[in-house]
DNA sequence: CCCGATACTGTCCTTTGGTCCAATAGCGGT
DNA sequence: ACCGCTATTGGACCAAAGGACAGTATCGGG
């Protein structure tokens, strides 16, 4: 259930160069620093960790070296030069925001206790931006969404002997959620998350949660 | 940006039938609550509106309803049954969170404080349905996307950093074989088949078994 | 008011999955 | 002969998953 705790957090910078810009240090001035690719032992639970990046690389790439290096913390991104596409990417890889790497030392506390609440942060023209795609580029392309629209209608086929809860949890797991990720998303114990597998499991006839996410996914039938 | 106020704010809770359930009231006790098409006054600056959508009429109809009601309030629409397009057409209205109605009491505090931060609230659940549409919309194929053979043929592309055993056990993992099975099945010992698919995970980036096969069944980019 | 369905939580235990460190062996190229 | 890649295996160790057994609480009927 995500302890959230109350006042100053730990936070992280991580940088190309090893320095902070002097915003971050004026939000967070007992904030520790660290060059890119430096070892991460160990991160106090929840911690969050900002990563500035480095332009001349790949971003995903850049993260994905963070994620091994600092495991579930929360992660945001600064970005010199905001970019729409790049935030999708990234907010799929798992980071938890994304703003501008000249925000305000005001904004980058906002930014914290959001994202620190387990929220996510997408400025909001970007949100704007990121919506309009969306949106336009879902309600085009009615032929080339039947393929998805005819197996989402299938799932939803296999679902419906489930209870709501559990459509939620076999949803996640087809997605590729651990129990413990699931737990936090929906706000209940782990172990009830196993509970209501556990009868998913039953009521679909599936082996264990890969099983599950193949029929889930229209890969096999249940 | 925005005013952020301290500590306890306004909630006002709206639902089709004036009744706010049991775990917003034990979230936010000293709560108003009031049935949809009530008339509102005048909000304090920075209040919090909870929208109980009511199933039976289409969500953004009530949502512009309550937009003429409590006029720039941030809004939080709570829904019985989360719904990945629903969600999107609202935040595109200008909500400011969508969450489960079956949170717990801690989960809407928590997505209380998110907003009133200035944050956006997307269930991280919704959060990862959004963008693989949004993702799969736009890296628009540009050749009307022939179902399975794009699918398989990108699988292949997928697969074509690993070596030939390596694919080999790669496609036995995402059709859901147990690392037991895949040994028997290829003739060596089960120690050897966490070898290769601990090389595989590497090189697909891929956490666990389950986002192996998503990558490998064309459900997510490696 | 009791009952069944749903949701939620706990403990104990076993099996599986995954990583780390380490080693052997064949094969092709320089 | 040496190097790099691939395939193979061992052992130790830890985390995650899943089953067994049990219990509480809410809600909507009959």
């Amino acid at each position: 259930m995500s302890s959230r705790s109350p006042g100053s957090q730990f936070q992280l910078f991580v940088s190309p160069s090893g320095e902070a810009l002097p915003r971050w240090l004026e939000a967070f001035p007992k904030a520790v620093v660290l060059a890119q690719g430096t070892f991460v032992e160990s991160l106090p639970d929840g911690a969050l960790v900002w990563l500035r990046l480095d332009a001349s690389r790949p971003a995903p790439e850049q993260l994905a070296e963070l994620h091994k290096a600092v495991g579930a913390a929360r992660i945001v991104v600064l970005a010199s030069q905001p970019d729409n596409e790049q935030a999708l990417t990234l907010f799929s890889a798992g980071i938890r925001g994304y703003c501008n790497a000249h925000s305000t030392a005001a904004n980058l506390r906002q930014v914290a206790s959001v994202v620190q609440a387990g929220g996510l942060w997408i400025g909001e023209a970007l949100m704007q931006r990121l919506l309009a795609a969306t949106r336009t580029a879902i309600l085009k392309t009615p032929v080339a969404s039947l393929p998805q629209d005819v197996a989402s209608r299938a799932a939803a086929d296999r679902l419906s002997a489930l209870t709501g809860r559990e459509q939620e949890v076999a949803r996640a797991v087809a997605t590729g959620s651990s129990n413990k990720e699931i737990a936090r998303q929906l706000g209940i114990t782990e172990r009830t998350v196993k509970a209501h597998i556990g009868s998913v499991f039953q009521k679909l006839n599936a082996r264990d949660r890969l099983h599950l996410a193949l029929i889930v996914n229209g890969q096999r039938p249940s």
